[in-house]
DNA sequence: ACACTATGTCGTATGTTTACGTCATACTAC
DNA sequence: GTAGTATGACGTAAACATACGACATAGTGT
């Protein structure tokens, strides 16, 4: 989300594209399902349930920790992931916000 | 969002990812606040109010489009889009549905 | 019919995401 | 220390998204 013309747009529709990009695919929505229900939060085991390598797995992760969505806690050879429940309710605030204003509007006059 | 391994998913995770997709750039977010404010629902000045050519703004358009979440009607020779409220509404209950279960989890235990 | 306007479609260059194998690191247990 | 395990980092091929100019279409007004 970095092409040239990005930067013109205001910070919270750039905020909101940012999050939504965030769960724009299955395994990101699973992997928070998951952890959510906490059937498993170390690493491994959370690879293990999803259709992809674990490679992969672990970039998804990766790219959820990097918005802060989840937190990895190292513990000897295991990691633990956990959802970042703070963060994730003022985003749940803000998507709120903006479908709120997005289904607030008159019918179109067309 | 149709790599291969992706159709290993349940059908939320997929439906919400697919909505999410929608919402991950700036411009269709700002098409969709530009509708909801009505500034304007006219193809040609919802491109001229963001910072993108029209071929791309078209683009945007027509991606929401594919999704159902605008319509647009055409009138001559100009075409108006509106916002499927109802539709907005139905996919706000389910990212409503999603957060709720991710932020009611325990605090991790690891 | 003719020029003009509003839109969408096509082709295409460039940037980004996805997916995975292989390698490097770091901890554990013998 | 050596062998083994859990992870992340790196490299990379293929799929996909973004952005836009040039062209095609279709309605408007003269």
């Amino acid at each position: 989300m970095t092409y040239a013309k990005t930067a013109d747009f205001t910070p919270t529709q750039q905020e909101l594209a940012r999050l939504a990009k965030a769960l724009a695919h299955p395994a990101r929505i699973a992997i928070i399902q998951l952890l959510a229900a906490k059937k498993s939060c170390i690493s491994g085991d959370i690879a293990a349930e999803l259709p992809l390598s674990r490679t992969t797995v672990s970039q998804h992760l990766q790219e959820l920790k990097a918005l802060d969505l989840i937190r990895g806690d190292i513990d000897g050879l295991t990691v633990c992931y956990c959802l970042n429940v703070e963060l994730l309710r003022r985003v749940q605030a803000q998507f709120a916000d903006f479908f709120a204003e997005a289904t607030t509007g008159f019918d179109c006059a067309c």
